[in-house]
RNA sequence: GGAGGUGUGGCCGAGUGGACAAAGGCAACAGACUGUAAAUCUGUCGGGCUUCGCCCUACGGUGGUUCGAAUCCACCCGCCUCCA
């Protein structure tokens, strides 16, 4: 199957220039996609333009990732409500070499040098150009007009707050990456997600003039969820490709909690499965929504494909413990290997001689913001010890209530859980 | 600089001297139902305690009037609108 029948199929082709089908149909192309480096890590949102270029190398194109070192300086507008926070530059170079490593788990860098996926910094040639050079090469072939009617200017023009200069100049950077990536790899096509169209034809159109040659965009949807919450994001915050962000666990707990309206879109857009496959888990998931095969596939592909095989078995077996009721025949070390990216806290073991309140010990480890909310919490059946319901707010903890003497498990709730360890003997 | 308005709990928003830890909504949290879902229903939602009750702190800030103030007065601070 051709690449862009399959992107089709999948949905992730939102807006696409005249003839990008023919183009890569025909040739062997060069195309790039830009990630921010307002973080250390990216996150699940970034994921599904990290895998389009990931699709793209496999159907024998070649991918350039571009971090933006120097655009992330300046702040995108595109999608924005209000003018950005500058990053310092210390923040951006470290941020780079955090999303450069991420990359790198998921293109081939040393294959044949055709098809090999290469890196490049925009802060390479954004840093380094005089300014004079750029406004008369560049920002001469751009009208004001035209940068006016670009939707992320026109919507911020009419906001409260205004666009400043900086981020108003920003589509002239990207289109300078285009142009400068055509120039020394012959790139020919720019992807990513649809709130950067604007910014792309702009630079399709800086080719056009300055190269007379043809150049393409290719967009996909930004993902959304049915339920209107912003994907890739939970109550505990965004969702990182970096274990040490986002453990495995949660990881994959985030996509094994995706609604079903949701999980046949997420499936295509996010794994490598075939058409054939994914209408197969579509047509089990619609027969029986009570198993959730999909949502239980999906987890289980992400997490193999982000995190590993081994990663994978560790999410599971936590979720089958966290899910499964009965802690008590578990060793503490396997408690501890299982809970390891919950919140936990210590408590010497002079402290519990006397026993501690059950109260006292919601409230310290932060699960229950008051004594008073601990109460209540109590009251509500919703705190448990062990898994097990803490039925009176009276309750002495003491050290027979610790599994092997050692650790315990307190929850609040289906999910949020803390864990106490004895300290010093 | 002048005139007017406004400032209430995470957010929106009632409340013009006592019955106000402050209506209502949203968000959040817990429970029930379920599929670790959605929807729905129930409860909670400043803090503390010896918890069907008591105490402390709180309606921009400081002081005042009063037996009693979110509510009245003075000054200050922030925000908004109009005029210059």
């Amino acid at each position: 199957m051709k690449i862009f029948e399959d992107l089709t199929w999948r949905g992730l082709v939102h807006s696409a220039s005249e003839g990008v089908e023919k183009h890569l149909a025909e040739n062997q192309v060069t195309l790039y996609i830009g990630f921010d480096p307002t973080a250390k890590s990216l996150h699940v949102g970034s994921l599904l333009q990290i895998l389009t270029l990931a699709r793209m190398q496999r159907a024998g194109h070649r991918p350039i990732g571009l971090v933006g070192g120097g655009t992330g300086l300046i702040g995108d507008p595109s999608g924005k409500t209000a003018e950005r926070q500058l990053l310092t530059k210390e923040l951006v170079e470290k941020n780079l070499a955090g999303i450069r490593s991420q990359l790198e788990r998921f293109l081939d860098f040393d294959g044949p040098e055709e098809t090999r996926a290469q890196m490049v910094d925009n802060g390479e040639w954004l840093t380094t150009i005089p300014m004079v050079d750029f406004l008369r090469d560049v920002g001469k072939h751009f009208t004001v007009n035209y940068m006016l009617a670009k939707e992320s200017v026109k919507s911020r023009l009419e906001s409260e707050d205004g666009l400043s200069f900086t981020e108003f100049s920003y589509l002239l950077l990207q289109s300078y990456d285009f142009l400068v990536l055509h120039d020394r790899y012959g790139c020919t096509l720019q992807s990513g997600a649809s709130d950067q169209w604007g910014n792309i034809t702009a630079g399709t159109e800086l080719i056009r003039k300055l190269r007379r040659t043809k150049a393409y965009g290719l967009v996909s949807p930004l993902v959304t969820s049915s339920s209107g919450v912003k994907f890739g994001k939970t109550e505990s915050g965004a969702v990182w490709l970096d274990s040490q962000l986002t453990s495995y666990y949660r990881f994959y707990q985030f996509w094994l909690n995706t609604t079903d309206e949701d999980v046949v879109k997420y499936l295509k857009y996010f794994t490598f499965l075939s058409h054939r496959e994914i209408e197969g888990i579509a047509e089990n998931h619609d027969a029986a929504r009570h198993q959730r095969g999909a949502q239980k596939r999906l987890a289980e592909e992400m997490t193999r494909m982000v995190h590993g095989e081994t990663a994978l078995a560790t999410a599971v077996r936590s979720s089958e413990v966290l899910f499964g009721g009965e802690l008590k025949d578990l060793e503490p070390a396997e408690i501890l290997d299982v809970f390891e990216d919950v919140p936990s806290s210590e408590l010497a073991a002079d402290d519990l001689s006397a026993g501690v309140g059950v109260v006292d010990l919601l409230a310290q480890s932060g699960l229950a913001q008051s004594k008073g909310a601990a109460r209540r919490l109590v009251r509500e059946g919703g705190a448990y010890l062990n898994n097990v319901r803490i039925g009176d707010e009276q309750q002495n903890v003491t050290r027979e209530d610790f599994l092997g003497g050692r650790v315990l498990v307190l929850r609040k709730g289906r999910k949020a859980y803390h864990v106490v360890q004895v300290q010093g003997d």
